[in-house]
DNA sequence: ATGGTGGGCAACCCA
C-alpha cells in the first residue's frame, strides 16, 4: 500500500501536476492539503479519471481544504472534533479497507501561524499552538491503533529538518513552543515514519519557499510535511519516497509530494 | 533589516 501526502496549493490549478504525481508514484491513496476549493466546486470527475473511485473532501472558499483520493474502499471517519471550533477544513479522516484489516488515515493541514512567534501579538500563532494542543489532547484521550497520520503540519521539529537550526530558532515553524507541542502530539501515540527511514542527523526537507531565486542552489528547505504511524504499524513500514524533482515541475507547489509504503 | 514569490479572487487575505 502506497500512501502519498502533498500540499497541492490549489487543487484546481494543479490538476495536471496531480496527474503527474499519479504517473510518477502510482499511489493507492492520495492525501491532499490546501485544496482551496469549496466542496460544491470540487472537480467531481477528476479522482475517478485519475484512477481513484473513492474520495472524501472537506473544502472551503479560498483557504485550507483537505481531500483523500483512494483506489481502495474506505469509509469516512467523523469522530474527531471541529478543531478550535473554526470549521476551517484542516482535517479529514477515513478508515481504509486493507487486506490486513481496517486502518485509520488522518490527513491534517495545521495552521501556518503567521510571521510573529508571539501568541499575544499574533492570533495566527496562538491558533497554531492551540490547534496542536487540541490534537495532542484528542489522541491522548482516544489512543490510536492501526493508524496513519499525514499532512502539512507546518512544524519542522528536528535540527536537520531545517536548513539552518540557528537561523530559524525564532522563525515560525521551528520555534521551541511549536516543537514541544508537536512532540507532545507525536507522543500521544505515533512514531515519525520519515525518520524511521532517514536518520535524524541527515537533512530532510519537504518544502522550499517560492521566494528563492534558485531553490535547489540555496536549498533553504524545511520538513513541514509528515508521516506518522502507530507503533503497531511500524513492522509494516517498507519505504519512503520524497519526490524532490516535483519542485522543478512547471508551476509547482512549494511542497513536494512524498510516498510512504506499508505492507498492509 | 528587508523583501523576495505564489494562489484566491477581486481588496487584500493567506502561505
Amino acid at each position: 500500500m502506497r500512501i502519498v501526502t502533498w500540499n497541492i496549493n490549489s487543487l484546481r490549478l494543479r490538476l495536471g501536476l496531480l496527474e503527474r504525481v499519479v504517473a510518477a508514484l502510482a499511489p493507492d491513496v492520495i492525501c491532499l492539503q490546501e485544496t482551496k476549493v469549496p466542496d460544491e466546486l470540487f472537480p467531481e470527475q477528476a479522482p475517478a479519471r485519475l484512477g481513484y473511485p473513492h474520495h472524501l473532501r472537506r473544502g472551503m472558499k479560498s483557504y485550507n481544504g483537505v481531500a483523500i483520493l483512494s483506489r481502495v474502499p474506505m469509509r469516512p471517519d467523523d469522530g474527531a472534533p471541529d478543531w478550535c471550533l473554526k470549521d476551517d477544513r484542516r482535517h479529514v479522516a477515513a478508515v481504509l479497507d486493507t487486506a490486513s484489516g481496517p486502518v485509520a488515515l488522518h490527513d491534517f493541514y495545521v495552521p501556518a501561524g503567521g510571521d510573529v512567534p508571539d501568541p499575544v501579538a499574533n492570533p495566527k500563532y496562538a491558533h497554531k499552538l492551540a490547534f496542536v494542543d487540541e490534537a495532542a489532547a484528542y489522541f491522548t484521550a482516544y489512543p490510536p491503533l492501526r493508524s496513519i497520520l499525514v499532512g502539512d503540519l507546518n512544524i519542522a521539529p528536528l535540527e536537520h529538518d531545517v536548513w539552518s537550526h540557528r537561523q530559524l530558532r525564532d522563525v515560525v515553524s521551528h520555534t521551541e513552543p511549536e516543537i514541544a507541542r508537536l512532540n507532545a502530539w507525536l507522543a500521544s501515540g505515533f512514531v515519525d515514519a520519515m525518520r524511521h527511514f532517514v536518520p535524524p542527523e541527515e537533512k530532510l526537507y519537504s518544502w522550499w519557499s517560492y521566494r528563492n531565486r534558485d531553490w535547489r542552489a540555496s536549498n533553504r528547505g524545511r520538513r513541514l510535511d509528515h508521516v506518522w504511524v502507530t507503533p503497531d504499524l511500524v513492522p509494516a513500514l517498507r519505504g519512503l519516497t520524497v519526490l524532490q524533482e516535483a519542485r522543478d515541475w512547471p508551476g509547482p507547489s512549494d511542497h513536494v509530494p512524498m510516498a510512504i509504503d506499508l505492507d498492509l
